[in-house]
DNA sequence: TTTGACTCCGAAAACGTTTTCGCTCACCGT
DNA sequence: ACGGTGAGCGAAAACGTTTTCGGAGTCAAA
């Protein structure tokens, strides 16, 4: 490690202020302002002339002023857990890159807050609110009885939920329909005669978890299959689960054929873990993720998924919380998106002895 | 799909003000002020009850009034270009997540901003500053030729690079001993009996690139070992390029029983590759890769890499920031750290035959 | 010529802080 | 009794926009 110091010439760029401008043509600052904004009562000869010498003096406007003013942030805001996962897990990422890009569409910029201590998420968010740092939240990763949702509901936050909750009815929300999902994997497995399906399970307090299960036991329903609850073990949507919850059932369910997980990053974990364990996939296992992450694609074997587009989903959110803060719409929004199966190489017809 | 809409009541928050709060106190605003801010010309006991009726009333400072009036935004502006993999990438994104995680301790906020279109990244650039929405930047993936570097040094603005550049003694840096880490890399494999090792390399416009294409010749010279340029394949840090890179070796290059990675998603799609074409890992190739991202430790199998930390890149850019946005010193502060080698499981000596 | 309508623009207020500067008061030493 | 000192506080200005409101001018109708 290595480590230097050098000089370096602070220049005091002073930016040029409406005022300024408007000096410079010899007009009134509304009347730049108006201009600037394409207001119609301004003639054209004279926003062109104000266009050209804002140009010359490079000119671009306070946004700490304009908001100020305006009384809104043009920024959204994005809270990460930094312990659980966060930008860690990689469909949050994408998803989250989407959604900047989306928002960049609509001139809103996204803020991005890693939350360290569980206890001080709320407070973040009141400040962030409060202090008016932003106009509206996103929010990743519902959770069963989410405070954050209660507590934006209750002062008139507007906010976007990626994923359904308890209070669904009463805020926007997009969201995948797992539960089809789940169901249709479960179909496509016992199509392929696997007769006996586990489930690597995702985290309990995250709200999806349960609807994952639901398809899960729909599916087995409708083809036909037994449930047995010791075929479910609980994760966290990490791939460490994955690792481990393999291990339990390869040690205490015999008989199973093949393995759904709650999401891509915990059917890695349990690929990884089956091959530690001299299990082949899929010849003698076969796993299938949910999610449809890029790296899902370069997994060896290529994991099979049940896909859906993180782009669209941050595209719908972006569109969504802008109408939400823009109060055109005081209405609540919400967008069932579906997820479609993508059959890579580690689900097949278990191999005959 | 679904979409459904309901009526929701808009409460109108009125946030608490300042000067309500002198009001209620009645006191002047500056004492207000000066109380929450702990100056020392306020009394213990003024600065009592003026906390106590802040808290009463709720009052959160706006910080629209506060950065318009300071001239600071408390913000942190990170540009990720949506096109070329953004927060796709396994390490772009721990280290966001860490630097977000490690602003928030300095009190700083991380405005993130996808930029779609390479043409308009340095505008980008140039209106986040000019607006005041940031008070400074971190780049990531430093360019040769870096034009981002030369703008925001012309205009003085305060930033970091994650990486260095062509102007690596112009500017504040931390960046990674790959050079030294490839060389490791080199050093592990040829002591494990490789004799002919390839390297997939990344995308040459980044600026590291060449320091890792360095460091794989010097250690292939202190192992004594031949340089065969048609070794190195070029790629562009994708596990894409992993594939690609690891097919045009095999076909190519005969003898090859070792491959040293540009990141660990080139390493995982090399892997992924070579189990396609039959090769098992490490018995006929040992595969390397760089970073240490978390996913590695996870894929099948395990991934051997050069390991260096995300939250400590993120903590130390931290304070570089914080250090430049405040002025305390006008100076550049450079910061090589080490990687070190994580054995996994996806390198070994080759089985004999 | 007056009136009204309409177009284009500017003075002043407003947004909610922090800073500058100076004031008042108590207290001390002489 | 009086200037000096320092502690504690407040009035007003400042930050750079946008909005409100009304004014000046033009032109057509009466």
């Amino acid at each position: 490690m290595q480590s230097r110091t050098t000089e370096t010439q602070k220049v005091p760029v002073k930016r040029a202020t409406l005022a300024e401008v408007a000096e410079a043509l010899g007009v009134g600052k509304p009347t730049v302002s108006r201009a600037l904004n394409d207001y119609p009562d301004i003639s054209e000869e004279t926003k062109r002339r104000v266009r050209e010498m804002a140009n010359k003096l490079g000119y671009v406007g306070s946004s700490r002023a304009r908001q100020l003013q305006k009384g809104a942030a043009d920024t959204i805001g994005l809270l990460v857990t930094a312990a659980s996962e966060g930008l860690q897990s990689a469909y949050q990422s994408e998803f989250t890159g989407a959604l900047a890009a989306a928002l960049d569409g609509h001139g809103l910029d996204l803020l991005l807050h890693a939350v360290q201590d569980p206890a001080a998420e709320i407070d973040t968010y009141n400040r962030l609110w409060q202090q008016g740092k932003v106009d509206g939240f996103v929010l990743m990763r519902t959770r069963i009885r989410d405070e954050r949702i209660n507590f934006l509901i209750e002062r008139g936050v507007p906010f976007v939920t990626q994923g359904r909750s308890d209070l669904a009815n009463r805020h926007s929300w997009i969201d995948i329909d797992s539960e089809e999902a789940f169901a249709q994997g479960i179909e496509f497995l016992s199509r392929q005669g696997h007769r006996r399906i586990a489930m690597i399970s995702g985290d309990p307090d995250i709200f999806s978890t349960s609807l994952r299960e639901d398809g899960y036991r729909a599916g087995l329903e409708s083809a036909g299959l037994p449930y047995d609850p010791t075929l479910i073990v609980p994760g966290d949507f990490s791939a460490a689960c994955g690792r481990l919850g393999l291990k339990q059932l390869v040690d205490s369910a015999a008989g199973v054929t093949a393995i759904l997980c709650a999401n891509d990053a915990t059917a890695m974990g349990a690929i990884s873990q089956a091959h530690e364990l001299g299990l082949s996939v899929p010849e003698q296992l076969s796993v299938m993720g949910y999610d449809g992450v890029r790296m899902a694609e370069m997994f060896s074997p290529p994991l099979t998924t049940l896909s859906h587009s993180a782009a669209e989903s941050g595209e719908r959110i972006a569109s969504m919380i802008v109408g939400l803060v823009g109060g055109d719409a005081p209405a609540n929004h919400q967008i069932l998106l579906p997820a479609q199966i993508i059959e890579r190489r580690s689900t097949g017809p278990t191999a005959k002895e």
